[in-house]
DNA sequence: AATTACATTCGACTATGTCGAATCTCACTC
DNA sequence: GAGTGAGATTCGACATAGTCGAATGTAATT
C-alpha cells in the first residue's frame, strides 16, 4: 500500500503509515513532554484507539514510558540508549574531539560541533571554555539552523536543506534572528565566499558565534564546527577565526575529504 | 490484525507488526553500528524489500542515516535529540542532580544514577569524582542489571523485572559476575533486608559499587543511585553508605514517596 | 452514589503492509 | 570497455495486518 494519493498532513512521501505515525508520536512527545493519550491523538488528528495501539508497541520497547499515577506518556529510557550509541558511531564526533580541545585552548572559547537534522542543528560535541565557565550538557540540544553560525555554515553548502529552510517558516529566536529570506540567502552566499559563518545574538541573547563547515569524503558537508563567543568579546580576534579554519580543514581531511571548503550541492538559493 | 496467533521471534505480544519491526531495526543497528540492508534483513529474518520500506521511513525522520558512499545504514541524529529530551523530562534526574554533587563531595566517589530498561540499567546521571579523575561521558551507557549495584538495587524491589532477568540468560562481564540464579536471588533478598546493594568487579574490572534504590510516589522503585568505588578503596567506609542512604531517602521523598526503601512488587524469586 | 472524562479493549472492514520478482546501480574482472 | 555479479531499490498482486467506531473498564470529581 501507500502507493497512491497521500493525504496532506500524513507522511509526506513513500513512507509506511504506521511507522511514520509512531515516529510522529515520538516527535510530539518531544514538545509536549508528558501527554495524555487524548492529547497525543488530538495533536496528530487520529482516533485515540489508533494511537493507543502504536503507543503500546513503543511502550514494549521502552521508547515511551507511562507514569503510573497520571497515566500520561513520556519518552522512555530506550531513547537515551539510542542517542548514546549514535554518538559512539559518529565518526565526525571522534575526529572532532581530538581537535576541539586544542581549539578551545588556543582561542579561549567553547567549541561546538553540530550536524543537520531537517532544518535544525543538533549539537554532537561540546568542548567547554578552558576557564570552566558553565558546565551544562549541551550535547543533544537542537537549534534552528537559520539562527546559528553552525547552521549557516552547513546550509551554505547543502542547497537542498537550504531550500527547505528558505521555504518553511523561520522562527525568530531573539530580536536579531535573521528571518528574511533575501537576507539569509545573501548571508549563505557570503559564507561560501569566505568559508566562515557568523551569528550575533541571533539564537541566544548574549551569545555570538563563528563556524566553519566540515567536509567528508565525496566533498559534501558533514556538519560544522564553531566557537561560542560571548557578546562582550565579539567580534573575536581574527586569529581565532584562523585557528577555527585550520581545525575545520584538519578534521575534514581526517574524514576523507580531498578539499575544503566542501562543494556546494543541490539547488540552493533560487526558490 | 495482530489479534491471533503470534509467530515466535516476531513481536512477543499485542504489538503492531510494522512498528515493532522498525524498533527492532533500530535495536539491531545499535549493535551493528553500520550495516548493509542485507545484513539487517538477515539479522531480522525478513525480506530485504520489507526492511527497505521501513528504513525509508526511519530515514525520512532522521532516525537512521545512510552513508553516501558505502550505502550502509547507521543511527541518525534524531535519536540524539530524543535522548536529550528524555533526560530533560526525567524528574528523577533533576531531583538527583541536586543531591549527587553533595554526595560526591562528602564521599569522594563518583555518583551514578540509573533506571531500568528491560534487563539493563541505563545511566541517566553521572557526577564525577571530586578529584576529577576521568571525564568520560557516562550518561547513556547501558549495563546488564545483574552485574551492577544499581541493577541489583532496582531488581530487589521490582519482582517482575527480576523474574525476567532470572529467566533469561545472564551475560558474564568479568570473572566475578554473578550469573547463578540462586546466588543472585539470595543477593536480592539481602538487598531488601539492608536497603543497599553492592557489587565488586562484577561489571568492570577495577570497579566496585554500592547502590540504593529510589522510591517514587506510589512506593515503587524508580531507579537507583550509587557510588563508584575503585577496587583499591573497596570496601568503602561505612560513612559513605550512610551518606548514600540519606541521599536516596531524600531524593525519594522529593519524588513523592511516603516511605523508603520502596515496596517490593511483582512475583520475584519464585521462578 | 452518580457523573464525567479518560484510557483501554473488541471486532469488522478494507486500506495497508508485505514479499517475490523485476530493475537499477555500481564496483570489480577479464 | 564490455561483462559479470552483488547489492540496493522499485513494482504490484494479494491477503494479512492496521485502523477506527463503538463498547467496556477505571478512576477521579461533584
Amino acid at each position: 500500500m501507500a502507493r497512491v494519493t497521500r493525504l496532506p498532513g500524513e507522511g509526506s512521501a513513500e513512507v509506511i503509515q504506521s511507522v511514520d505515525r509512531a515516529l510522529r508520536i515520538l516527535t510530539v512527545l518531544q514538545g509536549g513532554r508528558r501527554m495524555a493519550l487524548g492529547e497525543i491523538a488530538g495533536a496528530l488528528e487520529l482516533p485515540p484507539s489508533t494511537v493507543h495501539g502504536i503507543i503500546r508497541t513503543l511502550l514494549a520497547h521502552g521508547m515511551v514510558a507511562q507514569e503510573r499515577d497520571s497515566q500520561r506518556y513520556r519518552l522512555g529510557p530506550a531513547t537515551l540508549r539510542l542517542g548514546n550509541v549514535y554518538l559512539d558511531t559518529l565518526e565526525l564526533r571522534s575526529r572532532v574531539s581530538t581537535w576541539a580541545g586544542e581549539l578551545a585552548r588556543r582561542t579561549g572559547f567553547a567549541v561546538r560541533t553540530g550536524v543537520l537534522l531537517q532544518g535544525d542543528i543538533v549539537v554532537v560535541h561540546h568542548e567547554p571554555r578552558p576557564d570552566g565557565t558553565r558546565q551544562m550538557p549541551e550535547v543533544g540540544i537542537v537549534i534552528p539552523a537559520h539562527s546559528c553560525a553552525l547552521g549557516k555554515a552547513v546550509l551554505a553548502y547543502d542547497g537542498d536543506a537550504a531550500a527547505l529552510v528558505l521555504a518553511g517558516p523561520r522562527r525568530s529566536m531573539t530580536g536579531d534572528t535573521v528571518t528574511a529570506k533575501a537576507v539569509l540567502r545573501a548571508q549563505l552566499a557570503e559564507v561560501r565566499a569566505s568559508g566562515l559563518a557568523t551569528e550575533a545574538e541571533e539564537a541566544v541573547l548574549g551569545e555570538c558565534g563563528v563556524a566553519a563547515p566540515l567536509a567528508e569524503a565525496g566533498g559534501e558537508v558533514a556538519g560544522a564546527i564553531g566557537l561560542v563567543v560571548p557578546s562582550g568579546e565579539w567580534p573575536a580576534d581574527p586569529s581565532a577565526s584562523d585557528a577555527l579554519r585550520t581545525a575545520a580543514r584538519a578534521v575534514s581531511r581526517e574524514l576523507g575529504a580531498q578539499a575544503w571548503p566542501p562543494t556546494a550541492t543541490g539547488r540552493a538559493a533560487t526558490a
